[in-house]
DNA sequence: AATGAATTGTTATGTTATAACGAAACTGAT
DNA sequence: ATCAGTTTCGTTATAACATAACAATTCATT
């Protein structure tokens, strides 16, 4: 699998490849979709994708308007809202902030592995533990819809344990 | 088990019951830990047993301040960092707002079953859950330290599927 | 009572998110 | 091309959640 489909991205790759990846998808899925990916819109998400770390809202905010501009709160939440329809982005809710999702293609709930160093986020979807929430829920007799699994811990880069 | 112990609480349970034994059990673990379980920490406990969901800071300063009271939001956090220090009420992170601990005397990572509609909140523990959060962490090269797990649903009464 | 530590009071402010309403831009039909 | 309906965006205001900093008080111990 490539750099960023699962796991944490190597320090090393080219990120300007995964900002064009993650917009070009999104373009594809929002002509699909007969949405409108607009200027604002793909602004933010490519905000968003600065970086794989979680951006807060008012981050994006004072990215959007760092040379004059005049974007309103409202702005950048109405775009997030879009975004997070369209499963282009997540929020972190253990965090309050939003990342950008690398296979938007199909609605899946996110697994989340968040370094608590540096801060970037891995999406994972381990079907182990889709099952064993259900299960857990089953159990209690309870009928799932929208499970948030939000993991913080220290990645790979971060320990020191890679090749750098 | 006990009613309150795992899963949701049948809807015709002794409440006040539940509310005792929290404050029981934190007397018993302040003590033993040489903590100062005082009045206002005993209060916002107690405020937060309220019920079976989660409450929000200022739902409870406005509970302290309904006859009169003059607590500060600080007054409120203060006391919920001494309580969640001690396990004794757990931090819901996809609705910002607090829950009551039924099992405070071990330390452990909460998975909530989250019901959409009563609100109410119910805390399992699913080894399997744990395991497989470990193990697709550990695929990704990441070290676990804190997993949140909050699952949103239904519950068995809010479907009525039980016996009433 | 004197001391030092923990707790609480108080004021101010920072951070995250939404409500309400009007203006502008786009879409599709005529 | 213009009109009507819809969606998007601008703007202002405010709600909801959380912490910083410092003073006053209370508590445990001597």
């Amino acid at each position: 699998m490539a750099d960023t489909e699962l796991g944490f991205p190597n320090p090393g790759h080219d990120h300007a490849q995964c900002i064009d990846d993650a917009i070009s998808a999104a373009e594809q899925i929002c002509a699909t979709r007969r949405a409108r990916f607009t200027r604002l819109r793909r602004d933010v998400l490519g905000l968003i994708w600065h970086s794989h770390a979680p951006v807060g809202a008012y981050d994006l905010l004072a990215m959007m308007n760092k040379d004059g501009g005049r974007v309103a709160p409202m702005t950048v939440y109405r775009a997030l809202d879009f975004l997070m329809e369209h499963g282009l982005v997540h929020r972190i809710a253990s965090r309050n902030a939003y990342v950008g999702c690398n296979h938007p293609e199909a609605r899946h709930a996110g697994q989340f592995l968040i370094c608590r160093d540096c801060g970037r986020v891995a999406e994972i979807e381990e079907e182990a533990i889709q099952q064993a929430v259900r299960k857990g829920a089953f159990r209690a007799g309870f009928d799932v819809t929208t499970p948030v699994i939000e993991i913080e811990g220290q990645c790979l880069d971060c320990r020191g344990g890679g090749d750098g």
